[in-house]
DNA sequence: CTCTTTATTTAAAATTAATCTCAGAATCTT
DNA sequence: AAGATTCTGAGATTAATTTTAAATAAAGAG
């Protein structure tokens, strides 16, 4: 578990640089993140389960330490439109932020880590003159498992 | 102002087609939403300024209407994870779902009308199989104005 | 070390978006 | 007009998130 130590310590650097400490909670917090890190988590989810498998922790805590995380770009805040917002580390190692297929039928989440968007993002800065930094992009549909069923 | 009034009659008949219909409340909610297609107002914008012009409504009203709205296919739900949802109208001579540009510096949102993503599409379905419905794209960054003001 | 300052955590209270309830109003059917 | 259906709206309710205020822990100065 030499990379989960190392996706540590990169965080812990991050937060230092804009003058905030890895305090056993935060470390808990990450360290599940880590360990979940192709679920999406809600903030209660990963309250229950930072405080089955880590340590005793405050819901407010959670809540506060992925709202740091998210401004710090550490972790990527997503709303699947299911009344909460939900949270996944954005690993160094990934480099590109990743997108989403939400299936219609079954619910199930599926991530997708190509970057597909480099030419629409060209094409954004050319067209509009906007310049990209970030994109949340989900698609709708039917999952190929579901596909399948269906015939 | 013939335009508008297409616009409801339109939406009119694809409520009556679901068995409901376009009472004083739902129409001044959708002329409402047609008077602001280019904003995103949340349900409470909404309720406020359906309030202020047009006829007294309840706020329960305004969400059941922007529910049946966005079931219906009329109107698009979208999270800009500031807390709350935004509806904007899917106007029918747009054709597509449009996308978002939100810029970090002065929180101005612009619309995209053209359908970019019509190749990643494609490409979702060949890779993972996945058939597309809809979908939602935000891309963050810095707009045009800002960018200028910049240097 | 000890005092002081500062950052952090926590439980509980407060807030807020969104939904639900249900009685009454409007509309439609025959 | 009676009866059935749909719809509305005020207020109650729920659930996610934030704030508060007090306690704790950590960091720095002398």
């Amino acid at each position: 578990m030499e990379f989960l130590e190392t996706q540590i310590t990169d965080i812990e650097s991050q937060l230092h640089q804009a003058g905030l400490k890895l305090t056993p909670q935060r470390r808990a917090t990450v360290s599940t993140l880590l360990h979940n890190c192709e679920k999406h988590l809600s903030a209660e989810e990963l309250f229950t389960l930072i405080r089955k498998k880590e340590t005793d922790i405050g819901l407010a805590t959670v809540y506060r330490t992925l709202e740091i995380l998210f401004e710090l770009g550490i972790v990527n805040k997503i709303n699947f439109e299911d009344g909460m917002s939900r949270y996944d580390l954005r690993l160094s190692d990934q480099g590109h932020f990743h997108h989403h297929l939400l299936c219609n039928v079954c619910g199930k989440v599926q991530e997708v880590h190509e970057d597909l968007l480099l030419d629409v993002e060209e094409e954004v800065k050319n067209k509009f003159g906007f310049e990209v930094t970030d994109h949340r992009l989900i698609f709708h549909g039917i999952c190929a498992d579901c596909l399948a069923k269906k015939k």
